[in-house]
RNA sequence: GGAGAGAUGGCUGAGUGGUCGAAAGCGCUCCCCUGCUAAGGGAGUAAGGGCAUAUACGUCCUUCGAGGGUUCGAAUCCCUCUCUCUCCGCCA
């Protein structure tokens, strides 16, 4: 949620910061919706002051046995026009609440500007450089991967993994947790359903409703761990006096990946169920840039290790997420796409989660919001299928990076 | 699934119709005292919002799990829901 104070104050600079990233904010529309709301306000709050002060008298009356009747009247004449008015604010304030709930996070000054993913613009690339030969994708270099069983066992979109890739699988995720342990993040295990006030905190709802498996009226299953991590302190008043905190989570994610039809439709990039390693920090505001690139370096550290060919893209004003200023992206290389494909997504929301979900910490006596961020440290599918491309000899085998084969006990699986 | 108990501020926990946004303790902040002891004393300390405002101060409203109801007046009474705990049953 965007500050509402600052949005009053500002109207033509949020509005132009909207528009960098293709949103149009009807500002007659906010400050008509206010203003309705604040006048309402104003006199619901005096019907309920003069409310309770005649009930006081009302009640002092009654103590000394004098009759009430002059105050009967005067006390029902308020609440029949106070219910009305009651009312009619809670329903502007609904109103209101529900316009701001559709309103994108601000885009940081920092991030480049541009409408769509062709102005994004190139960090660094690793050094590990990418093998320009054409390659055959996944699906064709491992007969472990299967869609068809999946799409027996359920349907499109799905994957079954069988054997030694199933267990390389596995292998990136416990390499991927120890690394965010040792880099500070505190492990947890979390539900893989969260409930629409966790959904509406990270910002999920209500805008992307269809983009989520819904599993009933109040449950949907997470899109990422990111959900469950942010809202673990949702309405609360955190201490941060210790340094920000921070969590890490393997969880399957899953995506109804409703409007991406005819996209990615072959292989495993693009699934309604994958699984990822996420981090989460909570820090104070003056600390959450230092925090995005900490996570950043952190995701690209691990590709690093892995000795995967990557590069670091800063997303434009046009291709931020609903509740980021600020987002690198990790792409590793895709040998049979002959291109960089998305494999972590770090991003700075500043107080934008913590304003939904009410997250707070005492700054000076004062709460202030804390800034949350969020990366995948990284999505585990993704480095699968990079690691099964990059990785192919050409004949027989994947090679195991070094760092997983403690994991895996080889350092080759066969296709 | 059955039976029972409960949900109050950062935490523990009192409070069954007005004097309660709420005792007491813990924690935290500030001050004082002491200076051999992880001692003692005092004050302050819920959140959100409106008005006002350069700030400070102020003032009003809402909130005691959520929603509805009764009442001049609800933390307190009634209804519905959610969640937590205990016991029994079942179960990975």
């Amino acid at each position: 949620m965007i500050d509402t104070n600052y949005l009053r104050d500002n109207p033509a600079e949020v509005s132009d910061n909207l528009k960098s990233r293709g949103y149009d904010l009807d500002i007659d529309k906010f400050q008509k919706l206010d203003q309705v709301k604040r006048s309402l306000q104003q006199t619901a709050e005096e019907l309920q002051a003069k409310r309770n002060q005649l009930s006081k008298e009302y009640g002092n009356l009654k103590k000394t046995g004098a009759s009430t009747d002059s105050l009967d009247v005067e006390i029902n004449k308020i609440k029949s026009t106070l219910n009305d008015h009651e009312a009619k604010f809670k329903d502007a304030d609904l109103e209101l609440n529900y316009f701001l709930s559709y309103i994108p996070n601000l885009v940081s000054k920092s991030s480049p500007l541009g409408k769509n993913e062709t102005f994004n613009k190139l960090v660094r690339q690793s050094a590990k450089e990418p093998s320009l030969n054409p390659s055959l994708d996944h699906l064709e270099i491992t007969s472990k991967i299967s869609t068809e069983l999946a799409s027996k066992l359920t349907g499109s979109r799905f994957a079954v993994l069988e054997g030694e890739l199933a267990a390389l699988q596995r292998a990136l995720i416990q390499f991927m947790l120890d690394e965010a342990t040792k880099a500070g993040y505190k492990e947890m295990y979390v539900p893989y359903i969260a409930n629409r006030d966790s959904l509406f905190g990270t910002g999920q709802l209500p805008k992307f409703e269809e983009d989520l498996f819904k599993i009933s009226d109040e449950y949907y299953l997470i899109p990422t761990a990111e959900v469950p991590l942010t809202n673990l302190h949702r309405d609360e008043i955190i201490d941060l006096s210790n340094g920000p905190l921070k969590y890490t989570a393997h969880t399957p994610c899953f995506r109804s990946e409703a409007g991406s039809y005819g996209k990615d439709t072959r292989g495993l990039i693009r699934q309604h169920q994958f699984e990822k390693v996420e981090i989460v920090q909570f820090v104070e505001p003056s600390e959450s840039f230092k925090a995005l690139e900490e996570m950043t370096a952190h995701a690209e550290r691990l590709l690093k290790l892995l000795n995967l060919p990557y590069q670091v893209i800063e997303l434009c004003s046009g291709d931020l997420g609903f509740s980021s200023a600020k987002t690198y992206d990790l792409e590793v290389w895709l040998p049979s796409q002959n291109k960089y494909r998305e494999i972590s997504s770090c991003s700075n929301c500043l107080d934008f989660q913590s304003r939904r979900a009410s997250i707070r910490y005492k700054n000076n006596s004062q709460n202030t919001y804390v800034h949350t961020l969020n990366g995948s440290a990284l999505a585990a599918g993704r480095t699968l299928i990079a690691l099964v491309e990059n990785n192919y000899d050409g004949k027989e085998k994947i090679y195991i990076p070094e760092v997983l084969q403690d994991f895996i006990k080889s350092k080759t699986i066969s296709i």
